[in-house]
DNA sequence: AGTATACCCCTATTCCCCACTGGGGTTTGC
DNA sequence: GCAAACCCCAGTGGGGAATAGGGGTATACT
């Protein structure tokens, strides 16, 4: 388990189209890029991933983007950090396999376990709250 | 924060001097990277980190190695922990900077904390108990 | 004193994965 | 029909982790 760049990535997408919530009309990956400062091609893929992890909805053609499909209050961390994580390119076996190893093992296991309370309690609304009052922050902080 | 494989390497240095604690006679890199299967050279860099990190004792010169200077049951997983996946060779900056992705740094650091508060409830002493059982289960598993 | 042993330090080398890019396809609205 | 926008798959490159190597230094033992 790992928080990278690219959690962060769809995260942020995610929260874009949290703001739009619920949306008439799709957002498209352009707009999203632009709007969060992330690479277009790379966000298309992590969209993808997205979509099958059952979060968005893509809309093909023109006019097209992609959709929320479930409400940002019941989303949580945790299932943007599994959809993200898991399976699909994650090839690493991370450690040697010894008898001895096993018990490291264990106790990774309660790490990860604390690891998904926190992030279960966080949901995107919440995030999305918090966004908008560090930027009132920010803004008091200019003043 | 991330348990690689030095720290797993660490750790199981770590348990083979504590096997011997207190000792009289200290081990050599070679004994304990035979023992835990560890390549050589590797460990001899990741025992000069663990001396550094006050946790061990360097004896050079012919019947020299290492020494545990600390006991085991005062070691905990995350001073271990700390002192292999910190500072020294760690660079990365991990995350994009922008006002957006604050947010996100602040659950991070939430993340990390209770990660630590887990890491600090073990020792190396509880470790080093774990293997012995385990290691019993395993015997009566074959029988 | 000399020699073998074993740590010490610094520097490649190898390998792999993440972040990112590119090309060519398919679907859809106008 | 054509442009907009998603889709899929295959590549590139930069960095860090794991590992190997060379040459130095301290120490015990004879």
């Amino acid at each position: 388990m790992e928080l990278s760049c690219r959690t962060e990535y769809a995260l942020l997408a995610l929260l874009e189209l949290a703001g739009h919530y619920p949306q008439q009309e799709p957002l498209q990956i352009k707009q999203i890029a632009a709007q969060q400062q992330i690479p277009e091609r790379y966000l298309e893929q992590l969209l993808a991933t997205l979509r099958r992890g059952g979060f968005v909805q893509s809309q093909r053609g023109a006019k097209g983007g992609y959709l929320l499909i479930q409400e940002p209050w019941k989303i949580t961390l945790f299932d943007v950090v599994n959809c993200l994580e898991g399976t699909e390119h994650q090839k690493k076996e991370p450690l040697v396999e010894t008898v001895e190893s096993a018990v490291v093992e264990e106790i990774w296991q309660d790490v990860c376990g604390s690891v998904r309370e926190v992030l279960k309690r966080y949901t995107l609304q919440d995030l999305s709250d918090k966004r908008d009052s560090r930027r009132q922050m920010n803004i008091m902080y200019y003043i």
